[in-house]
DNA sequence: AATTCATTACGAAATTTGTCGTAATTTAGA
DNA sequence: TCTAAATTACGACAAATTTCGTAATGAATT
């Protein structure tokens, strides 16, 4: 298995996006769901689907005409080796920094706060 | 004030952190600093900090030979700004989920869990 | 003052990312 | 079958980032 470390462009991440949410897409499907948020041409997403596809981001199925689109890694993955990378370089190594600053800084409601206790309760007891 | 939204690059984040931790520092002890990780020539930190410079990242006391550059976005305001960032692009904005991921898959002490457990509480008692 | 040494300044190249126009290809419909 | 429409392939370019070599500058030592 590649270990690679594949740091999604920003550009990428939001193509990853759809694709995590859809499971499978066309250029054209993913091309109308940027384009509600976003200005630029078919050429364009289909070319950086192209290149992800050569980075081995995404995978396809070239068996039709029309190619389809599938995340070739995984949400989890990706989302736990960048909040890794952004704990390291921007809070010094410490995770509940990174935690304290965004429960600070960006609303939670009261049934995501409990579910976050929760999360705790069973961490503390399973390191006893 | 300028309300431009600067996003450091990766290798700017890596000098910022330096800077944060020393409030001041020449070009030869940022580098000295980063070279113990990375590899590359003195005068690519030296040409990425006047980058810097130029765009406002840092300022510099210029009243010597030796430059002497201090951090002029603050750490809490930068990581506000990569963190919501990162909450939107990869965690469908939800804090929540950003702050289950961290805690799942990054360790964190004892003491760590309960003063995230003092934090949770007054925002729960707050919000009422 | 002349030499040496460390620093900054500058310019240029290499890489990566994002952009799109145009050509080639494939499919479906007339 | 031939044409039209949509898709992929390809190449090129621009901008941003990262890299470093070399020149210019300034300071300190002899």
């Amino acid at each position: 298995m590649s270990t690679k470390t594949l740091k999604p462009t920003e550009s990428e991440l939001e193509i990853l996006q759809v694709l995590w949410e859809r499971k499978s897409a066309s250029v054209r499907e993913v091309h109308e769901e940027l384009s509600k948020t976003k200005e630029s041409g078919y050429t364009t997403t289909l070319k950086l689907m192209q290149i992800m596809f050569e980075k081995g981001l995404v995978k396809r199925d070239e068996s039709a005409k029309t190619h389809y689109y599938q995340p070739w890694v995984s949400k989890e993955k990706t989302q736990k080796h960048m909040v890794g990378k952004m704990i390291d370089t921007l809070f010094g190594g410490s995770t509940t920094e990174l935690v304290l600053q965004a429960l600070g800084n960006h609303k939670a409601s009261e049934d995501e706060l409990e579910a976050i206790q929760k999360m705790i309760e069973e961490l503390k007891s399973a390191g006893k």
